[in-house]
DNA sequence: CTTGGCAGTCTTGCCACTAGAGTGCTAAGA
DNA sequence: TCTTAGCACTCTAGTGGCAAGACTGCCAAG
């Protein structure tokens, strides 16, 4: 760490690229020999056993036993990725194909996630997820109140996206549904097009009462906005099968705990939630011990944001084993992204 | 299979119902000495492995190799939940604890159905999933189309369960708001309370021409009925890392083929499908290769149906390996199954 | 019909052993 | 000073043999 870039010298550089790289490939161990047998270094064997104690000392490599090879460590990943690798393009053909995924597809917002997320564990091999854009952003476009009895109906909320929320409300005091459909009309007239946050709760309640109806109403159509703009984000993912082809998760305790997290979704939300907020275009690239201790840290994740037309952010990313290609991965992730705004921003 | 109801008498029925019991306890296949041993049986071990031998004759049990205990087959399994085990009646405290889960949540269709689906995940230590009630038999309650741009809007469908279809449309001809909510409004007044099954298409169209509007609303409008009423039944499930802690799935290839299995959906919804049509309040029990050839075989499902206050019919339902304690996991399905359709009743 | 005894079969765990892969170190050469 | 060949050493993974244990099926006696 000391002299981190005098150590990491030209010939270093490119002995831990190519460890990385064979290492992504084969997932065992890298020794000296294999390397100067599969790849033309130009030095001996021995020449790079000294430089991989060297690497080893820095930090980038570590050694499973004594009598193995070197396998890469998170810095050696960070490394890697982040100086080390060329960037992966696409090719055309490829891109057309990522292309062809989003045109039978439904225009619907939530189909053309699943679609994307669906699409993306496939070629990717890989578990997709997709989290879902916010509404906050998003412009207050309808509200709704459906008459199902003199005491009960429904609230939808719409925006850009579609509905935000829909609940059923009870009323002790009963109304018609042509008092409902007057309170919606009004509603509409006066809000429409403003964003949420400029939507007063004292507007609203004068509203209600301008129609003659209980305050109880406001209350209900308040409860429906607020859970609107609330953080309702959702994650849907794809491809939880493809861990069971990895190596790394043969231990059935890890794979549990892996499974596990992924059901639970909270953890992969967190995962991208703050490149989400602070999100340029760039992907991020969470490798090991960067995503927290324990079983996540035999995994990375790569993450980057999509669009609606509205400008409502939301992330499409892949967890893997945290050996993973991750140029190509990287490539195809935001191939798809791409595609998924493009789709999106055509709606 | 020949003298069949003399072949399987008072005896030969007890060993057989023990085997079961034992082999889903321990997952170890069962011997006649083990037997003798852990239950009071008033024979000897060379008595049981006669019995044993005969029962095998039958069908009733296998032996996975010449020096191993014995196993039950299919038959086995299934001569025990239809004949030989005792109901499970749930304990008043495990009811209650059933009830308190469904108490704090949400009352909306979607969020009952899910969270039982984690509840019973949860209580079973299973993966449960849940078919959702189609909207077919339920009734039309609302349509509403949403101004966006002159070219541009949303249709929703609302029936009694929330939101059946929304979708996004364009029009080659412009729209103002106004048009659109007076149309709404026409539809609602015309076809309120009416089953999907009345609204006929000419009367559709007759009513988006006495607005002066363009057919193609027609069009759009008799699209997201079609939606609302398309089979769009979805599943909902909850536990897959449940399989990992049973030892039938220690075997990565049969683990993957499963996880694939749930993840794809279909499957699961072919499990139920039929017993959903038919369907009285039994449950529903699919044992081994009832469900099925290849890695299916090697796992058993339960189901009940659950009701919602329109009488629409979804499934709750278990999926786990073979050796799974039916009668324990058929008494919490069906109190989950029972507390689920009062709370959709109450709604 | 039941039962104890016995021979036979198959699995499982253990141990020792070997082959192989890889390392670090040293000393010689460029 | 850097590179390289050689060598001794270490650790793993795989193999074969062996003994223990768990069952069964069969037989003959009760």
């Amino acid at each position: 760490m000391s002299d981190d870039s005098v150590a990491l010298n030209k010939r270093r550089a490119f002995i831990l690229a190519t460890i990385v790289y064979e290492y992504i490939e084969t997932a065992e161990p890298v020794g000296s020999h294999t390397l100067t047998q599969k790849y033309r270094l130009g030095v001996s064997a021995a020449t790079i056993r000294n430089e991989m104690a060297e690497l080893e000392a820095a930090g980038y490599l570590v050694q499973p036993h004594a009598s193995a090879g070197r396998v890469p460590s998170d810095t050696g990943y960070r490394t890697y990725v982040d100086r080390l690798m060329e960037p992966v393009v696409l090719a055309v053909e490829d891109q057309r194909q990522i292309r062809n995924e989003f045109l039978a597809a439904s225009r619907e917002l939530g189909d053309l996630i699943e679609n994307a997320t669906k699409t993306l564990g496939r070629l990717t091999s890989s578990f997709a997820f997709a989290v879902t854009p916010a509404q906050q952003t998003a412009m207050f476009r309808h509200v709704q109140l459906i008459w199902f009895s003199d005491r009960a109906g429904l609230v939808i909320v719409v925006t850009a996206l579609g509905v935000a929320a829909q609940r059923n409300f009870d009323v002790t005091r009963a109304v018609t549904a042509d008092e409902l459909t007057g309170l919606s009309n009004r509603f509409n007239a006066t809000f429409g097009g403003k964003r949420f946050s400029e939507i007063q709760a004292t507007a609203v309640r004068e509203v209600v009462a301008s129609c003659g109806l209980a305050d109880e109403l406001a209350e209900i159509v308040l409860g429906a906005l607020a859970a609107s703009v609330g953080d309702e984000r959702t994650v849907v993912s794809s491809g939880t099968q493809h861990f069971l082809a990895q190596p790394e998760f043969h231990d059935l305790r890890k794979l549990r705990s892996i499974l596990n997290m992924v059901e639970e979704q909270k953890a992969l939300y967190d995962f991208v939630a703050e490149a989400m907020n602070t999100a340029g275009e760039a992907p991020v690239v969470k490798i090991g011990h960067e995503l927290g201790d324990g079983d996540v840290s035999d995994c990375s994740v790569l993450a980057v944001p999509y669009r609606t037309s509205e400008d409502a952010i939301g992330m499409l990313a892949l967890l893997g084993p945290r050996r993973m290609p991750y140029g190509k991965l990287l490539a195809i992730l935001a191939g798809t992204a791409n595609s998924l705004t493009d789709s999106l921003g055509q709606r």
